[in-house]
DNA sequence: CTGAAAGCGCTTACAG
DNA sequence: CTGAAAGCGCTTACAG
């Protein structure tokens, strides 16, 4: 027994009758051939009756590994992120691995939190929405991108944003919509950038078809007077699209704020899926984004990768939701 | 060096030219009065040129404990846990602590993530918003409890939310409201049981006063469902108040279904004042819970336990924020 | 003031 | 088929 009163595999072995490398040997699986099935039997309902769980920290110090996965997120505010982090677990608990979620750069705290590379108590990262080049410093940890740029040289996991944005002009596009003002996230990352590109080609490519930019922070209140810049131009674009649904929520207060209606005057759309966009009035139409599939998705990859295997970058699809914030231009 | 290249305590000594036990001394801070001024700044000065980091896993190992606290929390889904986690991470990372979040039961993937506390590898646990029972068997391990049932055996830091629930009834009793709508979480906790009891007690010490209740599960289509029903009533309350924002966000979807204005025809009031608050149209007003402040709070408490101490239970304020979702009664 | 040594609980060659 | 032993990298009495 430890000082805390917790059994060891000592402590399993003399309940057993056998060695204490039995134990190890059976409890590990890695006994088949080595040890009779007697033996094995019995180690496993000493185990079981004394409640044996074998020291995580002998075990990592032992092997030089940790189980342990971190997850650099770019905030927690954001629904999104909880489901991110709810799919990676799950897969990392099915594999005896756990996930600890680290949220950077988080502006109110950055520096408050330490490098979570300096305790190195990790296998592997898992860094969702930003560059490879923000991660620093992380020695040669294994490292899995999700959210991010492809041609970076880690694998990435991604969904494939442009093909989402693309849905969300086709649609527009296809109700009548000539005009679009696109708000996009003053964020520079890939996901981003993306969708812009998908948005701006979709648009070039239609006969009449303009798009006026604009940007703002991954804020309601940025996005509403970024909106209500766009709505007070003397050609008023009738339709938004917005590269997140916090910044659609934000859109939808600029509207409001000018005695326009949404969908009737101006049209608005977003970018996730995240509770929010049903809870907006009128629903939003938006892109579904699987976080927690790509969570999961992405541990899956590290975990290959930590096997010594070379994942594939991967891309998931998003969905098109048509809810009742899209309609036609209005008649002039 | 360990087969994966960081260096050790003993590649440390190696370079300053003194016994891995002095370089173990000097790094714990413990040297003062046994190891040399001038000794101990040239350990430093190794430790520094050559990159060293200890190994938590022998620290771990050695010491019986692993710094790892738990962090229980209903969901992730709601930015609220979030925040909390934020806080809690502050505070765990200025004493070299680090925080696994565990959300449970998250009724989607409940099965697949095993039990947290067979790990054991950790040295206690904070768990919010749920009852003590609910963790089943987790040894001896250290708790403190958050947004919990100050009854119960574990130390506990909540909010006030009886005294948040009694601003809110205050607030439109004071706008001329005496038949209120409660729209009452559809959860057995401590923390919603609080906000109903202060309601019912303050709005029944007023000439007039009456509540009507009703029950939604924290979720915007249950909670519409839910003040459609109190809205078609031919006694129609004149405000609703929610036991949660989400609940709000329902509570706005319904009004609107039945053409009526929020706050002319009916008042709508939330609780916790997340993201959502302020991105419905008109703004919520609601009791604002300073969640990141509740998980620092915690996890200082969960500190002092872990050192021997007895933290005493605690309770923050939560301040009632008068937004656009509140008016006096219509005239009839 | 400094170092040699024990030992935390495991895993895994190695010997029998 | 089974066990004795080494060793992962630390912390901390203990001896000098």
């Amino acid at each position: 027994m430890t000082r805390n009163g917790r059994p060891t595999s000592r402590d399993v072995a003399h309940e057993a009758g056998v060695s204490q490398s039995t134990v190890s040997l059976v409890l590990a699986g890695k006994w088949t051939g080595r040890v009779s099935p007697a033996t094995a039997q019995a180690v496993h309902e000493a185990a079981a009756r004394i409640g044996y769980r074998p020291n995580e920290a002998a075990r990592s110090l032992r092997l030089g590994r940790t189980r342990t996965v971190l997850l650099v997120v770019p905030t927690l505010s954001n629904p999104f992120f909880g489901a991110l982090y709810t799919g990676t677990a799950r897969v990392a608990a099915a594999h005896g691995f756990r996930i600890v979620v680290y949220p950077w750069p988080e502006p109110a705290h950055s520096a408050a939190f330490g490098s979570p590379f300096a305790h190195e108590a990790i296998d592997g990262i898992l860094a969702s929405s930003m560059a490879l080049e923000m991660l620093g410093g992380f020695g040669g940890t294994p490292v899995v991108m999700l959210d991010s740029d492809p041609a970076g040289v880690a694998p990435t996991v991604d969904f494939d944003v442009a093909d989402g944005m693309r849905r969300i002009a086709d649609h527009v596009l296809g109700l009548g919509h000539r005009h679009v003002g696109h708000i996009a996230a003053a964020v520079d990352e890939w996901t981003f950038r993306s969708r812009g590109e998908a948005l701006h080609a979709a648009v070039a490519s239609t006969p009449g078809g303009r798009v006026t930019p604009a940007r703002a922070a991954i804020d309601v209140a940025a996005a509403r007077d970024a909106a209500a810049d766009l709505l007070r131009r003397p050609d008023r674009p009738t339709v938004l699209v917005c590269d997140d649904d916090q910044i659609a929520a934000g859109a939808y207060k600029a509207a409001r704020a000018l005695g326009l209606e949404v969908p009737g005057d101006v049209s608005v759309t977003g970018f996730d899926d995240v509770l929010l966009a049903a809870a907006l009035e009128p629903e939003l139409t938006t892109v579904r984004l699987p976080a927690a599939a790509l969570g999961a998705e992405g541990m899956t990859a590290l975990l290959d990768l930590l096997d010594g295997g070379t994942p594939p970058s991967r891309s998931l699809p998003g969905d098109l939701v048509v809810r009742g914030s899209t309609a036609p231009p209005p008649v002039r």
